[in-house]
RNA sequence: GCAGGGGUGGCAGAGCCUGGCCAAAUGCGACGGGCUUAGGACCCGCUUCCUUUAGUGGAUGCAAGAGUUCAAAUCUCUUCCCCUGCACCA
C-alpha cells in the first residue's frame, strides 16, 4: 500500500474528469471560500487547517446535492512582500535558511529579491501544495490580489463606500522609522516585533514668574489631586520650546523634544541641563496649588516628555523619591503625601493602616522597611494601580465615590477642554527597532483615510448581517458580538506596498486587509473576465453585475465588452452567491471577518448576505507552537511525502474541535496510519466472507452503523469534525473488530457498513475512501456518491445494550474465576441464571417514579404477590430484592426486555461465551435453577455460578 | 488593561449546552500475561484508594472555594492559572 501512489492516481482522474469544476446550474448552489493565502511562504501543515476544513464541507455538501464551487486566489497586496525582498537583498540570513528548510533552491533564492518573482514563484508553490493537500478546487478561478482586473474592482468597491461617506479623514498615530522616513510595522522591525503605540495624557503646569510650562505626562490624570512636587532629571538636559505654534513654551526633556516632532510642530527655544529646573515651582492646572520642583531618580528623558508628576501618596517610585532625597539631606520642605482615593475591601494592603500612604503600605508588601530596589518598586506600582483602577474610590469632594477610570476620564475632559492637557503617543514596548537598525518612534499622519466602522447605521446594518449568518461553532459567536460592538476607525490608505490605489489620494495605497473584503465575490466572474483588459471594467460594469443597477447593453455599448457575457457575469453571481460559507482562523475575527461582514452589508442587498462562517484553530507540532525559532515547522508537501495526505488529512483537520488546536504529532499519525491499513485489508479479504441468515451480532452492527449516519451528519453538519472521525473512524474500527471477533462474519453485512462508513470518511480522507470504495467493487467516483442516509428502524437500543449484557457478563465471570483461581481451584463450567420476570416488572415500577412505595404495597397484599406470579413464601426474600434495588434507585431506567428476550439471546451465545471464556456455559431461568446462587439474578445482570 | 476561549485521570482528549446509566469514552504511555529465537506488530488483562479468596460494596475525585439540588465534572457565584486577539499588520 502506498499512499503517494493512490493519492496522485485519484488526484489525476479527479483532475481528468473535471468533477470539481463547477458552473451556473439548475442544482442548489453551495459556495465554500477560504482566507487566501498570502504568497510570501510555502504552505505547512498548519495550513491545511483552514483549507482542509473548507474542504471536507465543500465535499460533504456535494455529497448532499449541492452544486459545490470552491475556488481559491491568491493575496499578493501589502508590505510584506516588499519586506521579503528587501530582506534578501541585504543578504537576510534568518530568512535564507527558513526557505531552506522548504527546500528552496539557492538560485531561485537569488531571484528573491523581485517582489513579483516572490509572488509568482509562490503562487505556484502553494497551488502545487494544495492539488497535493487533494483539495476539491475550481481553479480555473483563481486570479492574485494584485491583478489589474481585481484592483479595479476595488476602486469600484471604495467608491461605493466613499458614496456612502464610510470613508473619513484624520488624525492617526504610526510606527516610524527616522532613518527611512516610512511607517514601520510588524514586518518592518527586528524580531518581528508589533510597535506598541499608547495615547498617554500631557498635563501643563504653569511656570510662577515665567511664561512657560512643565509639561508631565501620565496614565492617571484622577491622582492629579496628590500632586506635592514635580520630579526632573536632574543629570540631563531640557529644551523649552513651541508647540504647534503656541506662543508659550514648554520645558522637555531634549530627547521628548526630537520624538514630539513627530507629532507635533515643534520649535526649540534654548536647552538647559535639568539642574537649573530645580528652582523653578509649577501650578496644579486642577488646584491652582503651586509645587516645586525636585531631581527624581528614577526620571528618564526619552519616558513621555521627561517631566514627571509627583504623587507619593499614589505612586511607590513617588514616594521612594521623595524619601531617599529626604535621606540624602536635600534641601526641602516638609512633603506630605495626599491620598485621593482609597480601597474599602478586597485589596492586599490594609484600608484602615495607611491613610495617606498607599504607596508606602504597597511597597511595604514587597520590601522590608518600604527601602525598596527598582524591580519591587515596579511591581508595587503595578500592583498599586490595578487595584486601585479596580476597587479604587475617589475621595476627593466633586469626585468622591467614582472608580479611578471615571474619575481619570473626568479630569482629563476637564483638562483638555480648559486647553490644559493634550494627548501624547509613546511607544508602550519601547525601545523597537526598525529592521535599520534605529529606533522606531511614533509619527503622528494628519491625514490619514479611515474606514469608519464606528459609523451607526453601518453598524447596525451590519448587526443585522451577522444575525443571519450561522457561526460556527457556535460558541464564538460572542466574539463575533463583542467584535462588531469594538471596531471602529480603520486606517485604510498606506504610503507603501503593494496594491490597489486609494481613489480619494492616489499616491497611497489602500491597505491589504482592506482590500480583501469581498473579494469572493469575485471568483463568481474572475474566470469570465479573465482576458478583458483592465481598463474596460468599468465601474457601471460592476454596479450591473453585482448590484443588478443600470442596463447591460449600455455597458456594453460603452466598453465594447459582449453583452452576453456580461450577463452571463450578472447571472453567475446571482446564482453562486445566494448560499456561501466562509472560512478562516479564528485569530481572523477580529479583523477580516469582522469587516467581510460590514462590507458585504455595506455593498450588498440582503439575499447576497454571508450564510455561514466557520472559525477553526490552529495547528500545534508535537504539543508546541509551529514556529521558525522552534523549527518544528512542517512543510506541508514533506509532510505529505511521509505519511499520505489523508494520514495528514484525518490529523490535521479532523483530530481537535473546529475551534480548538490540533496536534500535529508523530504517534497519532501512525495510529491513522494503521487503521488505514486496518480497513485495506478487510477491504482486500471481503470476498473470504460467505453471507447467511442475519444473527443477533449482525443486527447489533447495523444498530451501530445507522446511529453514526446520524450522529455524524449532525456533527458533519456543524463540521463538528473531531466527532465525525471518531465515531465513522476510530469507533468503526473498535466495532469491526468486535464484530470480526464474534466469527464467521457476514460478507453482506460488512459490505454495507464498510461502504456507509467509507462513504462518511470520503470528505475527510478522499483518497483512501475512493481507493477502498473502488476496492468493495464500485466503479462511481465515491466524491460524487450520495451521503448516507440513516435508517432509524435499525437502531435498537435494545439489541445493543443485550451485547453490553455479553460483554459484561464475560467480564464478570472472568473476574470471579480469577477469584477462584487465587484459590487455588480451577473454574470447570458456569451456569448463568436469568432472572425471573417479576423482577422485571418490579424494576419498571420502582423506575416509573422514583419510589418504591408502590412494589411494597403489591408485596404486602395476597393478591399483589400473584399479580407478580409471585407465592406467598416469597415474601421476606422478594422484599429483601425490591430494598436493595431500591438503594440505586435513581439509576434505574425502564427495561422491555423479558425474561424469555434475555433467556434467548444468553442461550443463543452459548458458543461464543464458550469460546470466550474457555470452558462449558449453561443457560438456566431463575424459577428453575437449583443453584444457591440463582436469587442473585437480576435482569440484565443474570447470576453468575462457577462449579470449580 | 480590555475582549474571546479554556483548566477533566501519567499524557492527549471526550463529556459540560439538555444535572442522575460518569471512577468518567477513545487514543497514547506504564504495568502484567499470551504470541515470538528475540525485537516489532498483534491479542488479552490492568492502570485513585480501601474492601471482598464468588463478583456488580465503600471512600475520595473532574483548577480552588462557596452555593443551588434528593442528586453536580455538568447549573450559579467568587478566586487563581493558561491560551488567543487588541488595529493599519497579513
Amino acid at each position: 500500500m502506498d499512499y503517494k501512489e493512490i493519492d496522485s492516481r485519484w488526484q489525476k482522474k479527479w483532475a481528468d474528469a473535471r468533477i470539481f469544476e463547477s458552473d451556473v446550474g439548475s442544482k442548489d448552489p453551495y459556495l465554500v471560500t477560504v482566507a487566501f493565502p498570502y504568497v510570501n511562504a510555502p504552505l505547512h501543515i498548519g495550513h491545511i487547517r483552514t483549507y482542509g476544513t473548507a474542504d471536507v464541507l465543500a465535499r460533504y455538501k456535494r455529497m448532499r446535492g449541492y452544486n459545490v464551487l470552491f475556488p481559491m486566489g491568491f493575496h499578493a497586496t501589502g508590505t510584506p512582500i516588499l519586506a521579503f525582498a528587501k530582506r534578501l537583498r541585504n543578504n537576510d540570513k534568518e530568512l535564507v535558511a527558513e526557505l531552506k528548510l522548504f527546500h528552496i533552491s539557492d538560485q531561485t533564492i537569488a531571484q528573491m529579491t523581485d517582489p513579483l518573482f516572490i509572488a509568482n514563484y509562490f503562487v505556484k508553490d502553494i497551488e502545487y501544495g494544495m492539488h497535493r493537500a487533494g483539495l476539491s478546487i475550481d481553479w480555473r478561478r483563481k486570479f492574485v490580489s494584485t491583478d489589474p482586473q481585481f484592483s479595479k474592482f476595488i476602486e469600484w468597491q471604495f467608491g461605493i463606500l466613499n458614496s456612502k461617506e464610510y470613508l473619513v479623514k484624520g488624525r492617526h498615530p504610526v510606527g516610524w522609522c527616522p532613518n527611512e522616513n516610512n511607517a514601520v510595522g510588524m514586518h518592518d522591525t527586528k524580531h518581528d516585533v508589533e510597535p506598541d503605540i499608547e495615547g498617554v495624557l500631557s498635563i501643563r503646569f504653569k511656570v510662577e514668574g515665567e511664561d512657560a510650562y512643565l509639561l508631565c505626562t501620565t496614565y492617571r490624570p484622577e491622582t492629579l489631586f496628590g500632586v506635592t512636587n514635580i520630579f526632573v532629571n536632574k543629570d540631563i538636559k531640557y529644551t523649552l520650546c513651541r508647540i504647534n505654534g503656541g506662543h508659550e513654551p514648554y520645558y522637555v526633556s531634549k530627547e521628548a523634544s526630537k520624538s514630539l516632532a513627530f507629532q507635533f510642530k515643534i520649535e526649540p527655544i534654548s536647552d538647559i541641563p535639568g539642574s537649573e529646573l530645580l528652582s523653578k515651582r509649577g501650578v496644579n492646572p486642577i488646584n491652582g496649588e503651586s509645587v516645586p520642583v525636585f531631581p527624581g531618580f528614577f526620571v528618564k528623558g526619552d519616558v513621555g516628555t521627561g517631566v514627571v508628576m509627583s504623587v507619593p501618596a499614589h505612586a511607590p517610585f513617588d514616594y521612594a523619591a521623595l524619601k531617599r532625597l529626604r535621606e540624602s539631606g536635600y534641601p526641602m520642605p516638609d512633603i506630605k503625601p495626599r491620598r485621593v482615593m482609597e480601597i474599602k475591601a478586597g485589596g492586599s494592603i490594609n484600608p484602615e493602616g495607611y491613610v495617606d500612604l498607599p504607596a508606602m503600605a504597597y511597597i511595604g508588601l514587597f520590601a522590608k522597611g518600604s527601602d525598596a530596589g527598582d524591580d519591587l518598586l515596579e511591581k508595587a506600582t503595578k500592583l498599586q494601580y490595578r487595584e486601585e483602577a479596580h476597587l479604587g474610590k475617589m475621595v476627593i469632594h466633586e469626585y468622591e465615590g467614582m472608580g479611578g477610570d471615571e474619575a481619570g476620564n473626568k479630569v482629563k475632559g476637564e483638562l483638555m477642554g480648559a486647553g490644559n492637557a493634550f494627548e501624547i503617543y509613546i511607544l508602550a514596548n519601547s525601545p523597537v527597532y526598525c529592521r535599520c537598525g534605529y529606533p522606531v518612534a511614533v509619527k503622528v499622519v494628519d491625514d490619514q483615510w479611515f474606514i469608519n466602522y464606528g459609523n451607526k447605521e453601518w453598524k447596525s446594518l451590519a448587526a443585522a448581517a451577522l444575525k443571519g449568518i450561522t457561526i460556527l461553532p457556535e460558541k464564538s459567536k460572542r466574539a463575533f458580538d463583542a467584535a462588531l460592538d469594538w471596531i471602529g476607525l480603520r486606517a485604510v490608505a498606506r504610503s507603501q506596498g503593494l496594491g490597489t490605489r486609494f481613489p480619494l489620494d492616489k499616491g497611497k495605497i489602500i491597505e491589504s486587509l482592506s482590500d480583501s473584503t469581498i473579494y469572493m465575490s469575485f471568483y463568481t466572474i474572475s474566470n469570465l473576465i479573465r482576458d478583458l483588459p483592465a481598463e474596460k471594467l468599468i465601474p457601471e460594469l460592476f454596479d450591473y453585475v453585482y448590484l443588478n443597477k443600470g442596463d447591460p447593453q449600455s455597458v456594453s455599448s460603452a466598453t465594447g465588452i459582449d453583452f452576453q457575457l456580461i450577463k452571463r457575469c450578472r447571472e453567475s453571481f446571482d446564482y453562486w452567491y445566494r448560499n456561501t460559507s466562509r472560512h478562516s482562523a479564528g485569530e481572523l475575527i477580529f479583523n477580516h471577518l469582522t469587516m467581510y461582514i460590514f462590507n458585504h452589508a455595506a455593498i450588498f442587498a440582503k439575499e447576497y448576505w454571508p450564510r455561514q462562517i466557520a472559525v477553526n484553530g490552529m495547528v500545534l507540532s508535537e504539543g508546541e507552537k509551529m514556529s521558525k525559532s522552534l523549527g518544528n515547522i512542517v512543510p506541508l508537501v514533506d509532510g505529505i511525502e511521509k505519511y499520505g495526505t489523508d494520514v495528514i488529512r484525518m490529523q490535521v483537520i479532523a483530530s481537535a474541535d473546529l475551534f480548538s488546536d490540533s496536534d500535529f504529532s508523530e504517534v497519532a499519525v501512525r495510529g491513522i496510519d494503521e487503521r488505514f491499513r486496518y480497513l485495506f485489508d478487510l477491504v482486500g479479504r471481503i470476498d473470504e466472507f460467505d453471507s447467511g441468515e442475519l444473527r443477533h451480532i449482525d443486527y447489533w452492527l447495523y444498530s451501530k452503523l445507522n446511529r453514526k449516519v446520524a450522529s455524524a451528519t449532525e456533527q458533519i453538519e456543524k463540521l463538528e469534525l473531531r466527532g465525525v472521525s471518531t465515531s465513522v473512524f476510530y469507533d468503526s474500527i473498535l466495532e469491526l473488530r468486535k464484530y470480526l471477533a464474534r466469527g464467521s462474519p457476514n460478507g453482506i453485512v460488512l459490505k454495507d457498513y464498510l461502504s456507509c462508513i467509507i462513504l462518511m470518511l470520503a470528505p475527510i480522507a478522499p483518497h483512501v475512501a475512493e481507493e477502498i470504495w473502488h476496492g468493495l467493487g464500485n466503479e462511481s467516483f465515491v466524491s460524487l456518491e450520495k451521503w448516507p442516509q440513516a435508517d432509524g428502524s435499525m437502531i435498537s437500543d435494545k439489541v445493543e445494550a443485550e451485547e453490553d449484557m455479553l460483554d459484561s457478563i464475560i467480564a464478570d465471570t472472568n473476574q470471579v474465576a480469577a477469584l477462584i483461581r487465587k484459590s487455588g481451584k480451577e473454574p470447570r463450567s458456569v451456569r448463568i441464571i436469568v432472572a425471573d420476570e417479576w423482577k422485571r416488572s418490579a424494576n419498571n415500577i420502582v423506575a416509573k417514579d422514583h419510589s418504591i412505595k408502590q412494589i411494597m404495597e403489591r408485596l404486602n397484599s395476597a393478591e399483589g404477590m400473584q399479580g407478580l406470579g409471585l407465592k406467598p413464601e416469597d415474601r421476606e426474600r422478594s422484599m429483601k430484592y425490591v430494598q436493595n434495588m431500591a438503594k440505586k434507585m435513581n439509576q434505574l431506567r425502564q427495561l422491555d426486555q423479558s425474561q424469555d428476550d434475555e433467556y434467548g439471546l444468553l442461550a443463543g451465545s452459548v458458543d461464543y461465551l464458550k469460546k470466550s471464556l474457555g470452558y462449558p456455559v449453561t443457560v438456566e431461568p431463575e424459577s428453575k435453577s437449583d443453584s444457591k446462587r440463582a436469587h442473585n439474578a437480576a435482569p440484565q445482570r443474570p447470576s453468575i455460578d462457577i462449579s470449580s
